[in-house]
RNA sequence: GUGAGUAUAGCUCAGUCGGCAGAGCACUGGACUGUGGAUCCGGGGGUCAAGGGUUCGAACCCCUUUACUCACCCCA
């Protein structure tokens, strides 16, 4: 070997063994996301670096920090994206899709933020989303919930749910300039970061874990008691809908998301399988983003669930990886069974019964050992002896028994053993 | 960006006081000339992360660097 090139920080393989688990968990969205009514888009992995700006925010971590920027051959300011929200709505808009009344769609793939990288955090992570646009009734954001819910649900996951509001452009300005004049008052009780955060994200203070600015907090003034007369409808309203639907929640008056297009509902799913990183899914309304990305003034709302991070839940709780193996592997005894596994192999086939072969050959003994390797479900043994008698000996893997089975006929007797 | 921990075979890890580089699993061959799970016997596989220093002698002690992991920040 000469220089070893690994993969790239942050960046990770998904191998053949464990990718089952992805697919399972994929196929399970877009049976969920198909039964409440979402289509899927697929967008571009790199927009434009002023997609991010604009609709993220400058002054987000995410835009500010963690994005892969680069030139185009110093023509254009491109970036990897870094969220998928941006994306879609710019998709969105470019082709018109508002004339069509509310849109339902979903998307899968992956992201890209430069942070170190730990547990449930990598530099390339994969996200499934969902965006329903143009509803601007809260029974769209408790049906969006429900759907999150749903899916987990059948997933064999469980995870609490955390909702809140968090304004909109009416209330919030005020509230927050008032929750600044109060921390702003007590800076000297604060933590370091908290009296940055006081200036950059006030509300973040209100979520601080240091023991010293707990009494500060507790007497802070609490957004959800200032939430103007549409927000305290429109969260009434979506907690209502989650009733109705069954969903149980707990209100976390301090939850608050980190990208700024967010107005009122907002959820997290959380998990304490995961470590650290808690949230295994977090979303909500974003009313403003598409008319600031150029578009006409178009309600939002959405969710973002992080794949590595559901992948994980799924293996702390020790669920086995589902895998599709072959139903019968093909083993020649001799040069005439040789002969014979191809043209059989190419029939089960085009028939539609999965099979497999040692290509390489070789004694009985070592093709038997693949075909355990590769689990499958039953092992035919072909050889001069059995084509003489126009059949094959059939072993079952599991219960190691051998009997003979006419090969005309084969694929259908198969389906019926191993489907 | 900050902090801590770790680094020995493909994987998981031992390695005592500084004295020839080890185990289990995996792989491969045989015992078993037409049969995979067990058992037994054999085989291949190492820049002990890299570089420097101390020493008769370094996987082990010292310095530097790198990578990985976890955590902070923040988020999926």
């Amino acid at each position: 070997m000469s220089i070893k090139i690994n993969a790239v920080k942050g960046m990770n393989d998904v191998l053949p063994g464990a990718v089952g688990r992805w697919q399972e968990l994929e196929a399970v969205a877009r049976e969920v996301f198909a039964l409440y009514g979402y289509r899927e888009v697929r967008t571009p992995v790199v927009e434009p670096h002023a997609l991010y700006a604009r609709g993220v925010g400058e002054q987000t971590d995410i835009v500010g920090k963690e994005m892969y920027v680069f030139e185009d051959k110093g023509e254009d300011r491109l970036a990897l994206r870094p969220e998928g929200t941006a994306g879609t709505i710019r998709a969105f808009i470019e082709h018109g899709a508002y004339v069509d009344g509310p849109q339902k769609w979903f998307y899968m793939g992956p992201m890209f933020r430069r942070e170190r990288p730990q547990k449930g955090r990598y530099r390339q992570f994969h996200q499934i989303g969902v965006e329903a646009f143009g509803i601007a009734e809260p029974a769209i954001d408790a049906e969006q919930i429900a759907m999150v819910q749903d899916w987990l649900s059948r997933l064999g996951v469980s995870a609490a749910l955390q909702l809140n509001s968090v304004g909109d452009p009416a209330c919030r300005p005020a509230y927050l300039a008032d929750l600044r004049g109060y921390l702003e008052g007590h800076a000297g009780t604060l933590c370091g970061d908290c009296r940055e955060r006081t200036q950059k994200n006030p509300l973040r203070v209100l979520d601080c874990k240091v023991p010293g600015c707990q009494p500060v907090l507790q007497g802070a003034p609490r957004l959800l008691e200032r939430l103007c007369q549409p927000c305290r409808e429109h969260f009434a309203a979506v907690r209502a809908g989650l009733d109705a639907l069954g969903v149980a929640y707990r209100v976390e008056p301090r939850l608050v998301r980190g990208l700024d297009y967010y107005v009122r509902t907002a959820y997290e799913f959380t998990s304490d399988a995961l470590g650290a990183q808690s949230a295994v899914a977090g979303g909500g309304r974003y009313d403003g983003l598409v008319e600031t990305l150029g578009g006409p003034p178009t309600p939002g709302v959405g969710f973002a669930l992080g794949v590595e991070r559901l992948a994980l839940i799924l293996e702390a709780l020790g669920r086995p990886i589902p895998a599709r193996r072959a139903a019968v592997f093909l083993i020649s005894a001799d040069a005439e069974g040789a002969a014979a596994v191809l043209r059989l192999s190419s029939e089960l086939r085009k028939a539609g019964v999965a099979c497999d072969l040692d290509a390489r050959g070789g004694k009985l003994a070592r093709q038997f050992k693949q075909a355990e390797r590769v689990g499958a479900r039953f092992a035919l043994v072909l050889g001069g002896q059995e084509l003489a008698a126009g059949e094959g000996k059939l072993k079952d893997m599991v219960t190691r028994t051998e009997t003979p089975v006419r090969l005309s006929g084969l694929a259908a007797r198969l389906r019926e053993v191993a489907p």
